[in-house]
DNA sequence: ATGCATGAGGA
DNA sequence: CCTCATGCATA
């Protein structure tokens, strides 16, 4: 296999450009539903459920194209349609509740909210003061907790495997109704709780909108198209080697963030690219933050016995029942960071890091 | 179901 | 550079 960390080829340069293709419904009767997915009264339960459409496109990776940085706004092929006013802000929306359940469709106005701090706890604190006081196990329409979320995730799969819908279905139906694509990826990691709580918290009602349109609806086609708008330069994913692997967590276990320097040395160490060292390290501790750590999955079953809650970062607010599997501790603290170490850095290639050998 | 990657936004 | 949200490409 090539050593080559790019993809071959490289000659495509849509960035974005890519999709837009069904993005503006704003005027569109979107009436391109493939019913592919099977709805209707059966769904087909043996429908290709596990295989995406969307995951036999043709890999034509048009990489090593990157030298210009349009800087494009859109994180990746997610553009908001609405074509009004797009405050800049693409994860701020919030639950467009309330809104007329007649025409779901047509995204609701995404409700900008602070992006990134707040409601991080404050989801106890169920009987601030309880509207009629109702039953206090129902979901309440603020902030979840982890419970609510580990049991909507679980009610969601099971409901969305019964009415035949993938996980890849259900991201675009959520496009669909209120413009927020998603992908098989996001889906799935809901389902699995391995997103953070604020994460899981922002996605918990779109997903529950969903359900319960497809739920009533069974039958209802919601008109569901296809946006295959990739093509993005996106490197290839590089493959590193359990051996490596194991050296990357050894150290991450010593040193979770290494400084820019470390990177490089160990980057050296490995042969691999630093850039590549520094995205694990990244990746890695977004690992540590996400909920549900390795839990024994049981499936699809509705059986279940456990009840791994996550380990957050939170200041002890969200119910933590027992245990807690390892969590870094609050960053109250404020560490000092032992970085910033301008050097200079080498772009180095032509490692044994083989991108991805078929197995 | 997951590993590696991209990017916006924030110090 | 980091964190965080997301996803393509893979296994």
């Amino acid at each position: 296999m090539a050593a080559t960390t790019y993809m071959p080829g490289g000659e495509l340069d849509l960035l974005a450009g890519g999709y837009h293709a069904a993005s503006p419904r704003s005027a569109e009767p979107a009436d391109m539903k493939y019913a592919h997915h099977l709805h209707g009264g059966s769904p087909s339960p043996g429908a290709p459920v596990g295989l995406n459409p969307w995951a036999s496109l043709p890999p034509a990776d048009p990489w090593a194209v990157h030298q210009h940085h349009h800087h494009a706004h859109q994180p990746d092929v997610k553009p908001p349609p609405a074509p009004h006013d797009h405050r800049h802000l693409q994860h701020g929306w919030h639950a467009p509740v309330g809104y007329g359940a007649g025409s779901p469709v047509l995204h609701g106005g995404y409700v900008p909210v602070h992006h990134q701090h707040l409601m991080r706890d404050v989801p106890p604190s169920p009987h601030l003061h309880p509207h009629h006081a109702l039953e206090r196990d129902g979901p309440e329409e603020d902030t979840p907790t982890s419970d609510d979320l580990e049991a909507f995730a679980k009610q969601f799969k099971q409901r969305r495997i019964k009415l035949g819908f993938t996980q890849a279905d259900v991201g675009l139906a959520l496009g669909t109704l209120y413009g927020n694509v998603f992908s098989q990826t996001t889906i799935c990691r809901f389902e699995a709780l391995q997103l953070s709580f604020k994460n899981m918290c922002k996605l918990k009602p779109l997903l529950q909108k969903w359900l319960e349109e497809a739920d009533s609806t069974t039958g209802s086609p919601t008109s569901i198209d296809k946006i295959a708008a990739q093509g993005r330069k996106r490197k290839k994913r590089t493959s590193i080697e359990v051996s490596v692997k194991g050296a990357l967590e050894q150290h991450f276990h010593k040193q979770p963030k290494p400084s820019a320097q470390e990177i490089t040395s160990l980057a050296d160490s490995l042969q691999l690219e630093k850039e590549v060292v520094r995205v694990w390290f990244c990746n890695r501790r977004q690992k540590e933050k996400r909920m549900t750590p390795p839990n024994t999955l049981g499936g699809d079953g509705m059986l279940d016995g456990m009840h791994g809650h996550y380990a957050h970062d939170m200041h002890g607010s969200p119910p933590l029942h027992a245990h807690s599997p390892a969590l870094s501790p609050p960053h109250p603290a404020h560490a000092p960071h032992p970085q910033h170490a301008p050097h200079a850095q080498h772009a180095q290639h032509l490692q044994g890091a083989h991108t991805l050998a078929a197995h």
